[in-house]
DNA sequence: CACATTTGACCCGT
DNA sequence: ACGGGTCAAATGTG
C-alpha cells in the first residue's frame, strides 16, 4: 500500500469514529458545543482526505518537471532528498493551542535556530529513544511566516523504535472556545489550504493536514512512519 | 530524582 | 567567514 493510500484510509477511519461519537453524543448528552466540535473535526478530516487525493499526482509531476528543467536549486534539493531520505510535509493546525506537532512519536528537542529572512525559528528534534533503541529519526519544525497555523515539518530517517502510539487510541474531541462558531474554524482551514497551494508550487514534496489541538492525540497521518 | 527544554557555544562543509 | 546543524550546561517540570 502506498503512503498516500494509508493516509486516506486512516483519515476515513477517523471520520467514521468521529461520526459514531457524534451519534452517541446526540443520543446521550445535551451538549451542542461538543457536537459542533465533532462536526468541525469531521469536516476537516474529509477536507484533508480530498486534499491528499487531489494533490498527490500533481506534486509528483511538478517535482519531476522542475527537476528536468535543471534549475540548480531544485536539483540540489533533490540530491539532498535522495541522500538523506528526507520528506518535507506541510501541516495545517487549527491555530489554537500549543504550537507543536504531535505525530504519535515521542520527540526530544535538541536545538533551535533563527534564520535570516524568516520570522520564526526552526526547532530541531530527535527521537526520545535515540540511544536506548538506536532510533535515528529526526525532524525539524518551522512555523510558516505567512500563516501561523501552518507548520513545515521535515522528517529525516524513519523510526526504528517501536514506541509509536496510535492516534486512534489517543484521540479525543476538543471543546470549542467560548463563543467561537464552527464556521470560523472551517473558514480558517480553507484559508490554510490556499497557502498550501502556494507551497506546492515551491516543490514541497507533499502536503497534509493535522489537528494540533492540545486535547487531540497524535495526528492520524503518522501511521506512515510505523 | 529523572527526565525534558532552553540557549549560547561549537563543529563542519561551502 | 558564514550558515545550518548539533552539543551540552543550566534551567525547568512533574
Amino acid at each position: 500500500m502506498t503512503m498516500e493510500e494509508k493516509l486516506v484510509i486512516n483519515g476515513m477511519k477517523q471520520g467514521i469514529e468521529l461520526t459514531k461519537r457524534l451519534m452517541s453524543n446526540i443520543k446521550h448528552t445535551s451538549s451542542t458545543e461538543s457536537s459542533k466540535a465533532l462536526i468541525s473535526e469531521i469536516i476537516r478530516i474529509h477536507q484533508n482526505v480530498i486534499f491528499i487525493l487531489s494533490l498527490n499526482k500533481d506534486d509528483e509531476s511538478i517535482f519531476k518537471q522542475s527537476h528536468e528543467t535543471d534549475s540548480k536549486n531544485v536539483f540540489k534539493k533533490q540530491k539532498l532528498l535522495d541522500k538523506k531520505d528526507e520528506r518535507v510535509y506541510v501541516f495545517v493546525g487549527t491555530g489554537q493551542g500549543k504550537d507543536s506537532v504531535d505525530d504519535g512519536h515521542s520527540w526530544r528537542k535538541y536545538g533551535q535556530k533563527d534564520f535570516h529572512g524568516s520570522i520564526n525559528p526552526r526547532g530541531y528534534f530527535r527521537c526520545t529513544h535515540r540511544f536506548t533503541q538506536k532510533c535515528l529519526a529526526l525532524k525539524q519544525i518551522q512555523k510558516s511566516d505567512t500563516d501561523p497555523s501552518i507548520f513545515e515539518v521535515t522528517y529525516v530517517e524513519n523510526h526504528t523504535c517501536n514506541n509509536y502510539t496510535s492516534p486512534a487510541t489517543k484521540f479525543s474531541v476538543p471543546m470549542f472556545e467560548e463563543g467561537k462558531r464552527m464556521d470560523d474554524v472551517t473558514e480558517q482551514v480553507m484559508v490554510s489550504l490556499e497557502d498550501l497551494e502556494n507551497k506546492k508550487r515551491k516543490n514541497v514534496v507533499m502536503t497534509l493536514s493535522f489537528s494540533n489541538h492540545e486535547n487531540v492525540g497524535g495526528g492520524w497521518q503518522s501511521n506512515v512512519f510505523m
